[in-house]
DNA sequence: GCGGATCAC
DNA sequence: TATGGTGATCCGC
């Protein structure tokens, strides 16, 4: 689905916040005409009194609070720079100056074509009775542009429409047609292909284009190559190069009305007919025809001409020697116009002297308030204070600034790169029932896989977004082992990531008012080589020489991971629990643990104990006796008490040495206390840093059971072969995060064998080499998949689908919980600079991107000095 | 890898 | 009555 949003039209727009910048905003040069529209002040007044007291300007009067708390932390940082940090940083600035100054390149002639108010266009071209009244395209709740007329009455594009709606009553807001604009794009796209085959779309109305090649040639183009009859309602067959859409006399009427009220001397810099005899190469009007010279402006007039012809709309553009100055400059003479800085660097510096750095992509509402607040509000003063920006931002951000204020900026257009994330969201009016929520996220998954399929998409992260009705947003990933993209498999990983955000809120309903759903961690070409394959290969006969560690499940446990349905049964009052409480928020947690004092006695356990209260608590209540396995030492506790068993594992977690054999009882249900060994496996995972779980791993026995058969399997890597080394290279990880481990439970239909492996991201990747492909795997009819972590049959004979659901079970588990908690002793942070909420920081724009510009990042904390600044400048502009 | 923030369109 | 949807990046954890 497209749901682009129409580029706004006066970079004024730029400023969409509230409060203080509303003001600016209204100072919108377009409402001058006080006859018709409104001037500023009631503009003001109507919104403000419109959005007052709405959650929504709560929210935004929180957004802006944070923002101010950050600034005011680089002001206090900024206070405590000395004048020889000062003058170091000049130093190191100016250096830096000076090698994107050698590398600055102007031989290339960048297009920025930007059709005018698109889809209001677009749809005032095809309802002739909109013409002359203020119209906007989108909806009650958000508009995505509007026409010229309206604008004057302060309407414009991300406006909620009941907003526009006061501040101009015969406003007409038309529901867009994006087939429509879609179609119209193609057409224009069409055109600009002949110029630069390679051009850059960035939208349905807007595109970059690299016509240098095209002017070498068209130097030695004739007349005839350059010469477009102009359509009138009767001739026919007009266009000589290309077919363009004939025009009649009314609708040609149509687009200078769209902008009756831009400037004069605009209407004629801007008309691509007009006829500039300043330029030797300037259109020849004759009788019924133009022709186009052969300058970079009249390729531009020519094409901005061809677009009309052909569409009845019209087109703005900039050109110049990069992306961000083009991109500038075809704001210049919107709309209708056109603007080129020459290709040499005075001009360029000319240009670039007391431009507002707002107008720059990639400055945005909070980096422009940022930089505002250190007196810099033009390109000028921006490069004035490059040392001091150099000190209080990252490498990235006062690199990118630097370049803006030199005028420098990406000189080809990057090809599409891949994407890296596909996703689905929507907002609603409030929905606070659990049973809705995990229902409306099914469907956003089911769409979301649907998307997926027609690019044949397939990745390992899950994340949810939920914005609840004070629009306050959170989104909470999940990252699984294989590729995912069946609806089902994703739904499986993000009902998971929903059941803990409604957990946690318990017994408080999320008041939500969007929901999303987003795939990334699409597998690169390197690892689409190397095809990954599941463990189903890996079993095949012949086949069965890789997998990761093993399983570290005792015999005991075997026959829960695949056993007969019969067995199964027995669970179905357990099962019917577990589903009953993904669908409520009621049960959750909330049971106190039988043991408190024992289970408290380490704070490390706490985490633990919130896992696992709720087995305990099942535990607690049960009747059979089990044995449990201590989740750090790894070893088998016996038949012991509850009380015992904490006791123990609190000694193990507290003790540097793992305690040893205290034989324990205790009884349970027998499913319960399943459940409870199987987390503790889990658990003992997240330990793994503590501990030498790869020799544990390799010591378990796995024996078959009945038809089928667990098969421990080593991993031949290199890596693992020797313990030794890869203990080694855990330690080495301290202080970054756990590596990721995960279960991988493989059956194969031919020997029935069932492989249960935890490994880590190493032998993982090794694993990973060959997945994604079939999913399915059917289990023998008498045969159900039980999760190792939870537990619980899975009703599937979906592979891949019960992997996904044991990788869930194992992520939304202890690992997180000590990563979130700070519990692994390593990670120990840091005590938190955590304060003002988000550390005052502004990022930038990556050199992948096909955006021109760079956001930037302030850093209230150290920040790394930039070494190699040329190698900065190859990442940001290739 | 995660989560919040920022930005563009 | 009512303030969007998609994708990307950055940075500190």
């Amino acid at each position: 689905m497209d749901s682009t949003k129409e580029k706004s039209d006066c970079t004024e727009e730029k400023n969409d916040s509230y409060k203080d910048d509303i003001l600016l905003r209204m100072g919108l040069n377009d409402n001058k005409a006080g006859m018709e529209g409104l001037d500023k002040e009631k503009i003001n007044k109507i919104i403000m009194e419109a959005t007052k007291g709405s959650r929504f300007y709560g929210n935004e009067l929180k957004k802006e609070k944070q923002v101010n708390q950050r600034i005011e932390n680089m002001m206090q940082q900024k206070a405590q720079i000395t004048s020889q940090q000062l003058r170091k940083a000049q130093i190191q600035a100016d250096r830096f100056a000076m090698e994107l100054e050698q590398s600055r390149d102007l031989n290339n002639t960048i297009v920025h074509i930007d059709m005018d108010a698109f889809y209001a266009a677009v749809e005032m071209r095809d309802n002739p009775e909109l013409k002359e009244k203020p119209i906007a395209v989108g909806s009650m709740s958000m508009l995505t542009t509007s026409n010229y007329h309206a604008r004057r009455f302060g309407v414009r594009a991300a406006m909620p429409g009941f907003i526009a709606k006061r501040l101009c009553p015969q406003l007409i807001i038309v529901p867009p047609n994006f087939d429509k604009y879609r179609a119209v794009s193609r057409e224009v796209k069409e055109i600009l292909a002949d110029y630069d085959p390679n051009f850059m779309a960035m939208s349905l109305d807007e595109a970059y284009l690299n016509i240098t090649k095209h002017l070498e040639e068209r130097q030695n183009w004739p007349e005839d190559k350059r010469k477009y009859f102009i359509k009138t309602g009767n001739s026919l067959e007009n266009d000589k190069p290309r077919k363009e859409v004939k025009l009649s006399e009314c609708e040609r009427s149509i687009s200078p009305l769209l902008f009756e009220d831009s400037p004069p001397d605009l209407q004629s810099t801007g008309n691509p007919l007009q006829v500039n005899s300043e330029e030797p190469n300037n259109p020849q009007i004759l009788e019924n025809a133009i022709v186009f010279g052969t300058s970079a402006e009249e390729v531009v007039k020519e094409i901005r001409f061809r677009i009309e012809q052909k569409t009845t709309l019209t087109a703005s553009a900039g050109i110049a020697p990069n992306t961000m100055l083009a991109k500038v400059c075809s704001d210049k003479n919107k709309p209708n116009g056109q603007y080129q800085i020459p290709p040499n660097r005075q001009a360029v510096m000319d240009f670039i002297k007391d431009l507002p750095i707002r107008k720059v992509s990639g400055i945005g509402k909070v980096t422009e308030k940022m930089l505002k607040a250190l007196g810099i509000m033009t390109c000028t003063e921006l490069y004035e204070q490059r040392a001091l920006l150099s000190l209080l931002f990252s490498e990235t951000s006062w690199h990118y600034f630097l370049h803006i204020s030199l005028g420098l900026g990406s000189t080809h257009l990057e090809r599409d790169g891949e994407r890296k994330s596909m996703s689905v969201e929507r907002t609603f009016s409030e929905i606070s029932k659990a049973e809705e929520q995990y229902s409306l996220c099914q469907e956003l998954c089911s769409e979301l896989a649907q998307d997926l399929q027609k690019e044949g998409l397939k990745g390992r992260t899950v994340t949810i977004k939920l914005k609840n009705v004070n629009f306050e947003v959170k989104t909470r990933a999940s990252t699984v082992s294989s590729v995912v993209s069946t609806a089902e498999e994703i739904f499986a990983i993000a009902k998971e990531l929903l059941r803990t955000e409604i957990d946690a809120d318990f017994p408080h309903p999320l008041r939500l008012r969007l929901m999303g759903v987003r795939l990334s961690s699409f597998p690169n070409e390197e690892d689409k080589k190397h095809q990954q394959r599941s463990i189903i290969g890996f079993l095949q006969p012949g086949n069965q020489a890789l997998s990761a560690t093993g399983c570290i499940l005792e015999k005991t446990d075997k026959d829960q991971f695949l056993k007969p349905l019969e067995m199964s049964h027995k669970k179905s009052f357990f099962d019917k629990k577990r589903s009953e409480r993904k669908w409520s928020h009621q049960d959750t947690f909330k049971f106190e643990t039988v043991d408190k004092q024992s289970l408290q006695t380490s704070q490390s356990f706490q985490v633990l104990k919130k896992k696992m209260s709720k087995n305990l608590e099942t535990l607690e209540n049960s009747d059979n006796c089990q044995i449990f396995t201590c989740p750090v030492c790894f070893k088998e506790q016996g038949s012991v008490s509850l009380e015992a068993f904490n006791k123990h594992v609190d000694a193990c977690l507290d003790g540097p040495s793992v305690s040893g054999n205290s034989k324990m009882s205790s009884c349970s249900h027998a499913s319960s206390t399943e459940v409870n060994k199987i987390e503790t496996v889990h658990d003992s995972v997240s330990l793994c840093e503590k501990q030498d779980y790869e020799t544990h791993q390799r010591n378990i026995e796995v024996t078959p059971v009945e038809s089928v058969e667990l098969v421990e399997t080593i991993s031949n890597s290199p890596k693992t072969e020797d313990v030794d080394a890869e203990s080694n290279k855990h330690s080495k990880e301290e202080g970054s995060n756990l590596p990721s481990k995960s279960f991988n439970i493989e059956y194969c239909a031919q020997n029935s064998s069932c492989t249960v492996s935890l490994e880590n991201e190493d032998v993982g990747s090794l694993r990973r080499q060959e997945s994604s492909q079939p999913y399915l795997c059917e289990v023998t009819s008498d045969q159900a998949l039980v999760c190792p972590v939870c537990n619980l049959e899975q009703k599937t004979s979906n592979l891949t689908l019960f992997n996904v659901h044991v990788d869930v079970c194992l992520n939304k588990g202890i690992i997180q919980e000590l990563r979130k908690d700070k519990i692994n002793p390593v990670n120990q942070p840091k005590e938190s600079t955590k304060s003002t909420g988000n550390s005052g920081k502004l990022q930038k724009i990556g050199t992948k991107t096909k955006r021109p510009g760079l956001m930037t990042k302030y850093s209230a904390s150290k920040k790394t000095k930039p070494n190699n600044p040329r190698h900065t400048l190859d990442v940001f502009f290739k």
